[in-house]
DNA sequence: CTATAAATTCTACAGTCTGTAGAATTAAGA
DNA sequence: TCTTAATTCTACAGACTGTAGAATTTATAG
């Protein structure tokens, strides 16, 4: 995967667009549906053409983000990965890329937000031990 | 600031395009210089049209990246931060980011990946006891 | 075996971001 | 005032995302 994070949105659209955010969260929701059932889902909440889901459907799928076979005359699309699996990789890959620059500000940064709240540094705490030894 | 951070390139282009990296680099590299000069040191790479770094300069400006100020009838640009104080901000950023999710898996991703060197690893410890107390 | 309905594929346009640069305009100094 | 350097304006291309109509394919009902 190759993916730009913005940090000022929230959940997936940190990563993805936001109606890509959306049709990913129905199929996660709903593993191995058709198009037709994701617009369905997706028209409760505002008017959407059809076209414009299988659209993002394609682009998902050639972002190998979704599976999909062929049944019949339709597609069922499935994920590529679970959810905990993407946002696993999404977290690797940005502190990844974060940690390619000098690591004293980052650890620092780190420290530094986590402490902000007590469990969280505790939580740090006992995985830095849990690794020291 | 308002950014996406792409953790597959290094630097300052994680954040900014290829050509805005090398025009900050020139600006950090050179406080109140003009665009002349700035299309001057990044000609000796390659060609480059200088309206072209004159529309880079002023987008730069107009992402409060750069100040500028007038002499004669040119402008002065500088760096609106030191490279220390923008890596910080995005590394807060992309932190703060990151963080908006449930924190566990971060924590063990990072610690994870902090372990890969056991210097960080050691300094990372210190940074927690430190403000464990 | 063919017509119909459903599904996909193709194409296209808009808006944002970045790279690129010409054309037009402004203004300093000789 | 004229020349020239500098800026501003405008524009286009390519990537990414949202949007959707038009054309085409195909399954299946009759």
């Amino acid at each position: 995967m190759k993916f730009a994070f913005r940090p000022s949105k929230k959940g997936i659209p940190q990563v993805l667009g936001e109606l890509e955010s959306k049709v990913m969260k129905e199929v996660w929701d709903t593993p191995g549906c058709t198009a037709r059932e994701v617009r369905d889902r997706l028209r409760v909440e505002r008017k959407i053409a059809y076209t414009t889901v299988l659209t993002i459907l394609d682009r998902l799928h050639k972002k190998k983000l979704l599976t999909r076979s062929r049944i019949g005359r339709a597609f069922l699309y499935s994920p590529a990965l679970s959810q905990q699996e993407f946002d696993e990789i999404v977290t690797r890959d940005v502190l990844e890329g974060l940690l390619k620059e000098d690591s004293r500000p980052i650890l620092s940064t780190f420290v530094e937000l986590v402490s902000a709240d007590e469990e969280q540094l505790e939580e740090l705490e006992e995985l830095v031990r849990r690794k020291r030894r």
